[in-house]
DNA sequence: GTGGTCTAGACCACG
DNA sequence: GTGGTCTAGACCACC
């Protein structure tokens, strides 16, 4: 498993190693259940320190993303549940992200059309619930 | 003007005072040309030291959200040109952020129902007319 | 006369009305011993505040580029002599700027033509010294 | 690292510290990739508030000219891109100081004469092979 | 250890 | 009056 860290990026280092985790989800790389690999052998593969690769795993078994068993090391969780208060998160991070969008511009269309071509590239899709 | 300022947040306070700034221009509330606060009454307004509000005016003044002239402050932009990189960086945190409605349940229709119900509630729209 | 002002710039206004003035002198615009507004007259012209122009004029006068006579006002000044430490101060400043533009990747024929196309422009000849 | 401080310039510290690093970079003193000093260390060396350099840091950061790893402090860029608005800058400086060199003096010939030597004793070049 | 943020208070140039 | 700069010193998150 290999990562483009930005180290010159302010994103803290395992903010940016949840991201990506996240997304290689979205991108269907990672499947749910599959295993992901000990924090010493991401660590070491990123070349992080392994508390840097500690705190990401923590953050993401707290939000639902992964599973931490003793025995098994860490796993992708076989669904994600709704996590207190993404919801509101979202919808406040898109009414900035929205709103500079606007100022700059982009009209409804384009914002729309762009939303659209991006979720639509997401490959996940949820294993419970009918796919519309 | 008020601002509701979140202490507990580790958003730095200049980008939160940046945020209420672009979000008030969003919802209206602030016009293009309009004057805003010197450096020092909202400063003291919303309680905090003068160089941290000068630091989120330089930075709007840097987005081209803001206009300062050495005689009267501050004022908003007439026209807010794109930004470099501001596109991209749209598309990077659109796709964090649809990626992880997706994973937690979110459908296509409703993902594009919240992005459309949010673009429509922003009031500003750019001036296409001829200058007054 | 009037002068394109930017009161956005951090560029002080009085030395952006001496600014503009040289280059009025450099395209032309302006001839050796022609008279010029007094400081009251350019303050009510350009909507600033005497004291400004004042500065202004000030300075160009130290500098050799106008003449201040008290019963005619300000004139251009008829030569303009080699000012103290103009050579050493232009050659630190080409130096800066030129470092910079190596830098980001404009080599040495696109930074002398920009150079030969920028002097070439300029109308005002000395009227001392043979034409080469 | 030392630096020539003018306190008697105008130009801010931070900005001289700025143009100092870039010069150097020009003289090849400093090679992209390299690391330069800390934050604290530099404020030191010349005698400054840290809060000084880190303002002088966060611009040539935002002009591209260095990186900042959060894990190693600064270092020179690799390269240099073009920057917002560099070019018109550079066109209108150079239009101001060639008019003023004209006004005092300097025919063509000297004037491009000293422009080329300026250039040519830039030592830094631009790489343009493979990574080593 | 690093850079980033914030404060309190001072001084300055500008207009 | 304004914004801009600088200091001294503190605290924080990150690694």
């Amino acid at each position: 498993m290999i990562f483009a860290l930005d180290y010159n990026d302010t994103t803290p280092i395992y903010v940016q190693l949840r991201n990506c985790i996240v997304l290689a989800i979205g991108r269907g790389e990672l499947q749910p259940g599959e295993r992901i690999p000990t924090i010493r052998q991401l660590a070491e593969d990123v070349g992080v320190n392994p508390m840097t690769v500690s705190k990401a795993y923590t953050i993401m078994k707290n939000e639902g993303f992964i599973q931490v068993d003793r025995r098994h090391g860490a796993q992708i969780s076989m669904e994600f549940p709704d996590h207190r208060g993404f919801h509101q998160r979202l919808e406040s991070e898109l009414r900035l992200y929205a709103t500079e969008a606007s100022l700059r511009g982009m009209d409804e269309t384009s914002f729309m059309a762009m939303c659209q071509e991006i979720y639509r590239n997401i490959q996940y899709r949820p294993a419970t619930g009918e796919i519309k």
